[in-house]
DNA sequence: GTCTATATTATGATAGAC
DNA sequence: GTCTATCATAATATAGAC
């Protein structure tokens, strides 16, 4: 049961360390985040992040590789799920899936607005192995539905993307600021769902089918 | 013309401080930021930092305040200059000159967002004091619409209120990243035309008057 | 009002004991 | 695999010269 304390622990330990480091990275940034930090987070020695990782910046690729790892899955899954649905079902089921993730891990979401804003390799790896492919994706997706946001054809997916990136995700990134200025916990399942659903009122128009199941 | 070289340019050196506060807190987050870095961008002497301001902690209040000096009034008077229009109009006028704004001032929305996120004095601060009163007026101004996002009305705000944010900010917070995956630059006056447009439908229908004006 | 020098603390990285 | 000790560097803050 409590094996925690027990050395030879070394794959749990390795997980530890890029749990504590995607919420550190997402809180603090780069720079700001301190591998101390993490190593007393994850509640590990501080030496094993450099016995495991190398250096602090080979531990951020590594946290964001896992980051995305559930993401993608959750995502493919969403698409894939559905055959044979209309291609408006399978934007709900996205846009459903992607509030939810957001939801149950804003470390995330606040690690991908943190890292978004600045030019260098940091933006430039992790938009070229992630962000990439889901735009890639939505962008097809938005066209296949047919532009719902009445845009014209030739305007950017961009507009679309960013909109749907940011209405969904903020409330969560900033669920401290929103439970002051509110008194809304926007984790609580009433509200994530909630905002799911005006999400998706919001880019897709109002139901024409029964309502989508709730992500589990 | 150029004093700006010689001794004894008192406020003119405060203000340079405080907009290069902004930028470099808005990117680097308040622990990530230093003093000498700030000091750089505006181009004066460290030390000058303590002289005026006396902490870093005092320089980030002073810049926060300096910030929101401009958008309270921009939007009070996009409340007040048209007083004799609709709910709609209104809060039409109000979401345009909130998307020109932030598009103008992204080191703003990145303040907003990175001190959003944590927990904190800072946090508090900057909700009771400039936070609180935006999100009230905005709750008030779309009870007047309708809730014209399908919102019942014993549905929290907070939904509202932080999709117009996110969907408004995001694209501007994340431009660079925006520019590497699709190739669009938002701070493109045709782009930020166009995102106030996408924002404006979204969260209020189609138009049913004239176009706004563009803000200025 | 501007700048230099320095005290103190914290960081990333490493070497080596167990 | 885990932990302690240590080094070189960079940060905030302060004192004080001009």
């Amino acid at each position: 049961m409590t094996q925690a304390a027990l050395p030879d622990r070394g794959p749990d330990t390795r997980n530890r360390i890029l749990e504590a480091a995607l919420d550190v990275f997402a809180e603090r940034g780069f720079e700001g985040a301190s591998a101390r930090q993490i190593a007393a987070q994850a509640g590990v020695n501080h030496g094993l992040i450099a016995y495991y990782f190398g250096s602090k910046k080979k531990l951020w690729h590594a946290a964001v590789d896992h980051a995305f790892g559930d993401m993608q899955a959750r995502l493919e899954a969403a698409l894939e799920g559905s055959p044979g649905s209309d291609a408006r079902s399978r934007a709900a089921r996205v846009i459903r899936e992607h509030v939810y993730y957001v939801a149950r891990r804003p470390a995330f979401v606040r690690l991908m607005y943190e890292e978004g804003k600045r030019r260098g390799e940091r933006m430039r790896w992790i938009v070229d192995r992630h962000v990439q492919p889901l735009y890639d994706t939505l962008a097809e997706l938005m066209r296949e539905v047919g532009h719902p946001l009445g845009l014209d054809p030739d305007v950017s997916p961009a507009h679309a993307f960013y909109v749907l990136a940011g209405a969904s995700g903020l409330i969560f990134h900033q669920a401290e600021e929103c439970r002051r200025v509110s008194g809304l916990d926007p984790l609580e399942p009433a509200a994530i769902e909630q905002h799911a659903r005006v999400v998706e009122r919001l880019l897709l128009g109002p139901p024409i089918e029964d309502p989508q199941e709730t992500p589990s």
